[in-house]
DNA sequence: CTGTATTTTCAGGTTAACCTGATCTTACAG
DNA sequence: CTGTAAGATCAGGTTAACCTGAAAATACAG
């Protein structure tokens, strides 16, 4: 009669650890805790924790890495996180922003089973819907082959091809200025020193911060006419 | 960046509350604490922490009663439940037995914007695959106008209409004989004294214990010819 | 090579849900 | 009307995740 409990806290962190992680290097537990809203003497307890279960690798004043199986545990938890916004988002015609808080709390519910059931339903969807890859279900997870909108030239144009990583807030204000995924943009113009940048998106003009644009990726970039 | 707890015992604790009720006589919390598995000390901690939040009356050696807010939240936790058995059962085409617990998961965590949606995805369903209704979004749940297996007398046929409370072993075992919701059945012969039944499901003879008979609805009944 | 900022550890504290064992209270059956 | 089983409380304890404040260790920039 009793089923086994939420391991929501664990859960984050490694999801967490996964998103932050760039190739092999370490992932800082300061980073960790900042994403999180927890303070680092909380993050380095639970980091312990997690060590001694196996999940997690920490050398001191470096960082963590995940172990085989943490980055196993991270990649089921980012999977359903992911097909559960497809099926929000396109089947249940739900916000596009809303549906990645919406996910992040469904993901800690849901059996195995139910997340491979669930992706013959999408029809094995490639992303999710604000461009990020879907893991396997052995835990691979294949790198988007996007450059970052700071990469853009004035002058160029380009199709948003992904959010990343994806806050709610950004996700809602992105979604306000019309600059979803699959939108065809136009760079008009950029300020120096990382300043905002002018945007055509159909007829209308969008400024959008240096901060924003650095978590916006592009691809099919073209010279516009 | 925080997201709210998951209240899962809190739910668990109103839900079973709201289906032991039977009219509006008090629920008494050793049921609640025997359904729950938890010790009836632990029960009577957390009635008294309902009581202060106002989800439950509680009058001593009597039993817990949900006051309106109660019966509110409890009916929105059971209406998820039984939304996302038919996307599993219907949709997913996941096992009917083992899509009760898998609900029990997701029940805590989707928002009510996503069980409203869900409920227009699946074209407003009247129960759920074990044929109990589905609360509307205003709390309200309609009995439905079935009665119990064990009042079916011998010779007779019925279609199973609901199986009800649901547990993971009845529900698996039910679904080993092939008595699921929807099937008919012929009562050959009962045992005196909440003994087993001999029940005729198309071809096959299935003997079934009194415990389980008590938890079977059924409807249509008919001589059988 | 040293100073400072980052990282970690230590100490001590909180809260929600659990537990066991023991001791009241009360309802109600006979 | 009373005894006893069922129900409630009390006492004391555990665990996972959090917290703050302060002290120690280390990396690395200049
Ligand atoms: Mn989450
Ligand atoms: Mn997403
Ligand atoms: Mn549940
Ligand atoms: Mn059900």
């Amino acid at each position: 009669m009793k089923h086994e409990p939420f391991n929501e806290s664990i859960e984050m962190y490694l999801k967490t650890a996964c998103e932050l992680a760039v190739g092999d290097a370490p992932v800082a537990i300061s980073a960790l805790a900042g994403r999180l809203g927890v303070s680092a003497v909380s993050a380095t307890e639970m980091v312990h924790r997690l060590q001694e279960s196996g999940l997690v690798d920490h050398q001191p004043y470096k960082g963590i890495t995940l172990t085989e199986d943490g980055r196993h545990q991270a990649a089921a938890v980012i999977r359903s996180h992911r097909l559960w916004e497809c099926f929000l988002v396109d089947h249940l015609k739900l916000p596009w922003d809303e549906a990645h808080e919406w996910s992040c709390r469904l993901e800690h519910a849901t059996d195995p089973q139910v997340t491979d059931a669930l992706e013959v339903y999408l029809g094995y969807p490639l992303t999710c819907p604000h461009g990020s890859p879907i893991p396997t279900p052995d835990g691979t997870i294949v790198e988007p082959a996007d450059q970052p909108l700071t990469t853009l030239l004035p002058g160029q144009s380009a199709v948003i091809a992904r959010i990343y990583p994806e806050t709610a807030e950004l996700l809602s204000y992105l979604s306000d200025l019309g600059l979803t995924t699959g939108t065809r943009i136009i760079l008009k113009e950029r300020a120096p020193f990382h300043g905002p940048l002018v945007l055509l998106v159909g007829e209308d003009i969008r400024y959008l911060g240096g901060e924003g644009a650095a978590q916006i990726f592009i691809n099919q970039v073209e010279d516009a006419s």
